[in-house]
DNA sequence: ACCTTATAGATAATTATTATCAATAACAAA
DNA sequence: TTTGTTATTGATAATAATTATCTATAAGGT
């Protein structure tokens, strides 16, 4: 985990790009995060330690992250991106439509089953996703405890 | 593909929407597409027959189209949506991020894999996508074709 | 310490999509 | 067939995430 924050750290110097503090900041919470956080959220962590900084500087360094290959973004329809810089490679994702809490599950099938699919098809894979969009354990559980006949609101559109 | 289109019509009935001849040709386009297309370019089809349609117009329909659950949606960052009202069940695709054609492998696997995926993990799925996204093999072959070393255009992001 | 230039911060611009609203037309009922 | 209700149309404004712009600043090599 500290190892990741070296690998961005060098894979930015390795380019010529500065190491400014803002930056470095917004490196640490991306290394460290498993929560895949929006821009938004990230910016407010920075916030923390240096009130002064952008929300343009972390979509700078995002963008930074992305041509690196070192960040994995999530887009959706509406809603903001998420993003992964803790693991860029691809991966699958279960994603809760309630909640919006985005999953890791460890599904060793999709090492490499999409590049064998894609062989087949004579398809050069460069990239792939795979989302399951659902209610979560956790949302599920809130759910049946529910005494009132009070809707849970209304599930977000991804 | 004629009773793709009847089952369109009916299921806008049945919720006591009206039949515009607007609507109509959207939902004829809609029903015949393999394409994939854009609102744009559903927009630009339908002009050619009804020359005063607005691009709202087509938004509304298709907005009420994924109420229904009859039309497939593939969000992307940047770019507009991509959607099939042909076959709006979720199927993986393997996208060009060349051209931006969206071909539907058969890939029967996927017809039970996500559901037991999410089941293994408890998660209540009500959705999935599967994108396999890269240089599909018209797109290689007119890149080995080429002898001058003329860049192929950057692709796009997706 | 100096110089070059990438970066920060603030804000304007962009762009797909959605909301607004008055005029019109679908369609059920008389 | 005519009428009445109201969903829909078309035009345009609003929204919101992301990107572009531009000047002052500071990173990092010399």
């Amino acid at each position: 985990m500290e190892d990741r924050l070296q690998t961005l750290v060098q894979k930015i110097r390795q380019h010529g790009h500065r190491l400014t503090p803002q930056r470095m900041a917004i490196l640490r919470i991306l290394a460290d995060s498993t929560g895949h956080p929006t821009v938004e959220q990230v910016y407010e962590q920075v916030q923390a330690q240096f009130p002064m900084t952008s929300l343009a500087t972390v979509y700078k360094t995002v963008t930074l992250l992305k041509e690196e290959g070192e960040i994995l973004e999530l887009s959706f329809g509406g809603e903001s991106s998420r993003y992964d810089g803790h693991n860029p490679q691809p991966h699958p994702h279960l994603i809760c439509i309630r909640c919006g809490t985005i999953l890791d599950p460890d599904l060793a099938l999709f090492n490499d089953l999409p590049r064998e699919i894609c062989d087949k098809y004579g398809f050069q894979m460069v990239n792939h996703r795979v989302d399951f969009f659902g209610i979560c354990p956790a949302c599920q559980q809130a759910q049946s405890v529910s005494t009132t006949s009070t809707p849970q609101g209304k599930e977000q559109e991804f």
